[in-house]
DNA sequence: CACCATGTTCCTTG
DNA sequence: CCAAGGAACATGGT
């Protein structure tokens, strides 16, 4: 099977990787019809009922797919239709979604298989922190798309002002900016050279226009790069999953991907003093004291 | 055995 | 209105 050996960590799921996915799946899935549905964990449907989902999706069409921060999209038409339907997808934390044919053998937290036919599409997800729901509310809430038109820094700015917090536990909100995730605010930061701990609405407009562009290109880097890893690079699944630190087979820029996250007491590779981390909301940020002023 | 990690939502307390 | 903290969710890695 030549299968290199596992040295690799899994990458959670930010907008670049969901993106990436997104642009993974929409061949795979459009013009294909929904003839079976197995529930195996209801909770991943909520607050959509199990009878509702089967209702609704039995014998649907997939007509579309797009991304919002990080929710997938699916746009069907319905059999005995008369509105296209949404579908919302979100990966959580450990989520995935591949194809996969009918007689592989479904992973252990397989939590929806549609039947394609000849193909399975599955939603797996370890910890069940993701949803694959019928119910739109949560994609209404999301702030400003990163990579849209809108994120302007005049709009950033605007947004910024009203909170005092730190701008990176600001950059985790996702009715804020949608999409960033901890490893990218961590990582846009560092570009811009600010320090995590900055207040939101001190940043002058020119950290501001920084920091826009530097999210900007942390997460357009990012999508480029995993384009160009094929999401089954492993030699088993078409799993969709997500990687960083090193693998086989690899591009030779994968190591120097991320520049502070996950390093801890590692050079920066600007100044080579060590990086530092620190806790933030409960959630860890890793940053430069020297390169990173505020 | 304990502790840590991720994203989101909800809850409490100020 | 906002801030700050915690818990919960569930599992696997160390």
């Amino acid at each position: 099977m030549n299968r290199p050996a596992i040295f690799f960590k899994i990458h959670m799921p930010e907008l670049p990787e969901v993106e990436v996915l997104t642009r993974h799946l929409r061949p795979l899935l459009l013009g294909k019809t929904i003839r079976g549905i197995s529930v195996r964990r209801a909770k991943v449907l909520a607050p959509t009922t199990p009878g509702e989902f089967r209702r609704t999706l039995l014998g649907a069409k997939f007509t579309g797919l797009a991304r919002r921060g990080k929710y997938l999209m699916f746009r069907l038409d319905g059999k005995r239709a008369g509105k296209p339907i949404t579908l919302l997808g979100h990966l959580g934390m450990t989520g995935r979604m591949f194809l996969a044919r009918k007689h592989e053998r479904l992973p252990v937290h397989a939590a929806v298989i549609f039947d394609l036919g000849r193909e399975s599409f599955i939603y797996e997800d370890t910890r069940y922190f993701g949803r694959l729901t019928l119910d739109g509310s949560a994609t209404a809430k999301l702030g400003l798309e990163p990579l849209s038109r809108d994120f302007q820094p005049a709009t950033f700015a605007r947004a910024l002002r009203r909170f005092r917090q730190a701008i990176k536990v600001k950059l985790l909100d996702q009715m804020l900016v949608a999409g960033v995730g901890n490893i990218y605010a961590s990582e846009a930061l560092f570009r811009a050279r600010l320090s995590p701990k900055r207040a939101a609405n001190k940043l002058t407009s020119r950290q501001i226009g920084r920091l826009r562009n530097a999210i900007r290109k942390v997460l357009a880097e990012a999508i480029r790069w995993g384009s160009t890893v094929p999401l089954n690079f492993d030699g088993n699944n078409s799993d969709g999953l997500f990687y960083f630190g090193r693998a086989s087979g690899a591009p030779d820029f994968y190591e120097e991907r991320l520049q502070v996250y996950d390093r801890e007491g590692q050079p920066c590779p600007n100044c080579r003093r060590p990086i530092r981390r620190m806790t933030q909301a409960a959630r860890s940020t890793y940053y430069c004291p020297h390169c990173q002023r505020g």
